[in-house]
RNA sequence: GUGGUUGUAGCUCAGCAGGUUAGAGCGCUGGAUUGUGGUUCCAGAGGUCGCCGGUUCGAACCCGGUCUUCCACCCCA
C-alpha cells in the first residue's frame, strides 16, 4: 500500500502548543488593549463573494485573492466559445464568485453597509482573524495570516486617529518591542502632485517616493521618468524629498512648499493638529513625519501610519490610514473611517527572533501529579479536584509508567512543580512537592501545597 | 508575475573527481539507578538520499522535468 507524505499548502504553517502560547499571549495583549479604549470585536466569513472584493485594492489587490471554484457543475455557465477563446481571465470569472478575504478592511466596510440599521455611529470595532493572499511566500511573508484590526468609522474626528496610534504605542510598548512610527497624509501626496502639475499621477508618484530608502534619491528620479513624469516636476519635487530636521521643521518647509494647494495645505493642517493631539499623551515611541510614506492601498484618503520593528528587515508590522469613502462603493455615502492593522505573525517573529517571549508564556499545568499505581491514582483524584477547584492548573499522569518517564514528562512540559503521593504520604496525609527548578522537596498538607502554588 | 536558492535519520547538517554495507551531533527508546527529570556512562531503533524520467557497468553525487524550501524584486501585515 502506498500512503502520501503528509503536506500543507505553500505559504501555510502549523502551530503547534508552544508556538500557540506566544501566539495567544500576542493576541491576549492587543485585545486588551483594544477593549480598553472601547473597540468591540466582530468577524466575517473566511469568504466573500467577489463582487465584494475585486477592485478595491486595485488589479495587484486582484491578483493576490484566492478565488473558489463554484460548487456543483462549475462549466453551467461556460459556452463551448468560451472555452476555446483560453481567456484565463474571462473563464476564472464563468466558474468562481467566492474569494478568500484578503483584508479585514474591505469586508468590514460590507459589514457596516449591510448592518448600517443596527449599527450606532461612529461605530469602533476591532477583528481579528486571518486573511490570504496568493503572494509568493517569503521571509514574513506567508499566504495565510492574522491581521488584527482595529477601525473606528462614522467620525471626521482627528481624535481617532491619536486614538490609534496611541493604542499601537500601548501594544508594542506592552510587548516589549521597539518600534518606528511613521505618519504621513495622503492629503499631503496629492498637495505635491499638485504643485508638480501631475495631479492625476499621485499614486504613481507617491509609490515611487515610497522606494527612496530602498533605491536612493536617483532611484526615485530614474522611476518617475520611466513612468513619463517631466523633468520639470521632478524638480519641484526634489526639494521636498531632501527636507531634513524634526517633524517642526519639516511641517514648516512644507506649508512653504504647499502655499499653492489647497488640498496638500489641508493635509499640513491634519497632521499637525494629530501631532498636537498626541502631545496631551506620553508615548513610549516618538511619531515620525515620513514624507515618503505613501502606501499602496488606494482607497486611503488622509493620515497614513506605519510601524516598523527596530533594526528588522522584516517589513511593517502595523500599518494603515483613514479612507474617506470605502463603505460609497457598497452605496453608503459620506461614512467616513480610519483603522489601523497589525499583523500578528510579523510580531510573533520579531518576538521570537529577539526573544521577548516570558519563560512563563510557554506554561500550562502548574502541578503534575506522579501516578504511582492503582492504588495513589484513586487516592490523588480527590486531591486533584481540590487543588484545580483553587484555579492551578494540575494534571495526574495517566499512565502507572516509571518515575522516570513521569518526570521526563513533566520536565518536557515545562511543568515547574511535580507532586508525589505515594504509600508513605497517604500514611501521614501529606503530599511530597518538588521544584522543578531548584530541585528542593518538601512534604506538605493539602492546604499548604494548596496556598503555596496559588503564590507561585 | 520576474530572478535566484534549497531538498540526505524526528531536528541541524557531513558525504571528497559518480565506485561496494550512507555518516555525525542533538532528540527518541532501553539499561546503569525496581519512588525522582534536567548532568554522566552504555546499548539500541530510525533513511524509497523530495518525486518522476534520462546518461552510465554503476547515481545521494551528472542531465531534464516537477514539487518543495528559503531569499530578492513587485507589492504588502
Amino acid at each position: 500500500m502506498t500512503f502520501q507524505k503528509p503536506t500543507i499548502p505553500k505559504g501555510s504553517r502549523d502551530f503547534g502548543p508552544s508556538e500557540m502560547a506566544k501566539r495567544d499571549y500576542i493576541f491576549s495583549v492587543i485585545k486588551t488593549v483594544f477593549k480598553k479604549y472601547g473597540y468591540q470585536p466582530i468577524e466575517t466569513p473566511a469568504m466573500e463573494n467577489l463582487s465584494t472584493l475585486l477592485g478595491k485594492c486595485g488589479e495587484e489587490g486582484d491578483k493576490l485573492l484566492f478565488r473558489i471554484l463554484n460548487s456543483g457543475d462549475f462549466l453551467s455557465n461556460v459556452s463551448g466559445n468560451d472555452l476555446k477563446s483560453k481567456d484565463p481571465v474571462k473563464l476564472i470569472n464563468l466558474i468562481t464568485e467566492k474569494g478568500l478575504k484578503y483584508d479585514l478592511t474591505v469586508p468590514f466596510a460590507r459589514y457596516v453597509v449591510q448592518h448600517q440599521n443596527e449599527i450606532t455611529f461612529p461605530f469602533k470595532r476591532y477583528q481579528i482573524q486571518p486573511v490570504w493572499r496568493a503572494d509568493r511566500p517569503q521571509k514574513g511573508r506567508y499566504r495565510e495570516f492574522y491581521q488584527c484590526d482595529v477601525d473606528i468609522i462614522g467620525s471626521k474626528s482627528l481624535l481617532s486617529e491619536v486614538e490609534l496610534i496611541k493604542i499601537a504605542d500601548e501594544v508594542f510598548n506592552r510587548l516589549g518591542i521597539k518600534v518606528i512610527i511613521k505618519i504621513n497624509n495622503r492629503k499631503i501626496l496629492a498637495g505635491i502632485a499638485e504643485i508638480m502639475g501631475q495631479a492625476e499621477q499621485m499614486m504613481k508618484i507617491t509609490i515611487a517616493i515610497d522606494k527612496i530608502e530602498k533605491i536612493g534619491l536617483d532611484g526615485v528620479k530614474h522611476e518617475l521618468l520611466e513612468i513619463g513624469i517631466p523633468q520639470s516636476s521632478i524638480d519641484k519635487l526634489l526639494p521636498i524629498l531632501t527636507f531634513t530636521g524634526d517633524f517642526e521643521e519639516k511641517m514648516f518647509l512644507l506649508r512653504d512648499n504647499l502655499s499653492s494647494s489647497k488640498i496638500g495645505l489641508q493635509g499640513v493642517y491634519e497632521l499637525e493638529t494629530v501631532r498636537e493631539y498626541l502631545s496631551f499623551f506620553e508615548l513610549s515611541t516618538a511619531v515620525q513625519l515620513d514624507l515618503s510614506l505613501a502606501r499602496g492601498l488606494n482607497y486611503y484618503t488622509g493620515a497614513i501610519i506605519e510601524i516598523v520593528a527596530e533594526d528588522m528587515k522584516i517589513g511593517s508590522i502595523c500599518g494603515g490610514g483613514r479612507y474617506d469613502d470605502l463603505t460609497g462603493v457598497f452605496g453608503l455615502k459620506d461614512i467616513s473611517g480610519v483603522g489601523i492593522s497589525f499583523g500578528a505573525d510579523r510580531i510573533y517573529d520579531v518576538m521570537d527572533q529577539k526573544d521577548l517571549f516570558s519563560e512563563e508564556t510557554s506554561q500550562v499545568t502548574k502541578v503534575m501529579f506522579v501516578n504511582f499505581g492503582e492504588k495513589e491514582e484513586k487516592y490523588c483524584l480527590s486531591i486533584i479536584e481540590k487543588v484545580r477547584k483553587a484555579e492551578i492548573s494540575a494534571e495526574l499522569y495517566p499512565d502507572h509508567s516509571k518515575i522516570k518517564k513521569q518526570m521526563s514528562y513533566a520536565n518536557n512540559k515545562n511543568i515547574k512543580f511535580v507532586a508525589m503521593v505515594g504509600e508513605d504520604e497517604i500514611n501521614e496525609n501529606k503530599i511530597t512537592l518538588r521544584n522543578m527548578t531548584s530541585g528542593e522537596q518538601i512534604r506538605l498538607t493539602l492546604g499548604e501545597l494548596i496556598s503555596k502554588l496559588q503564590l507561585e
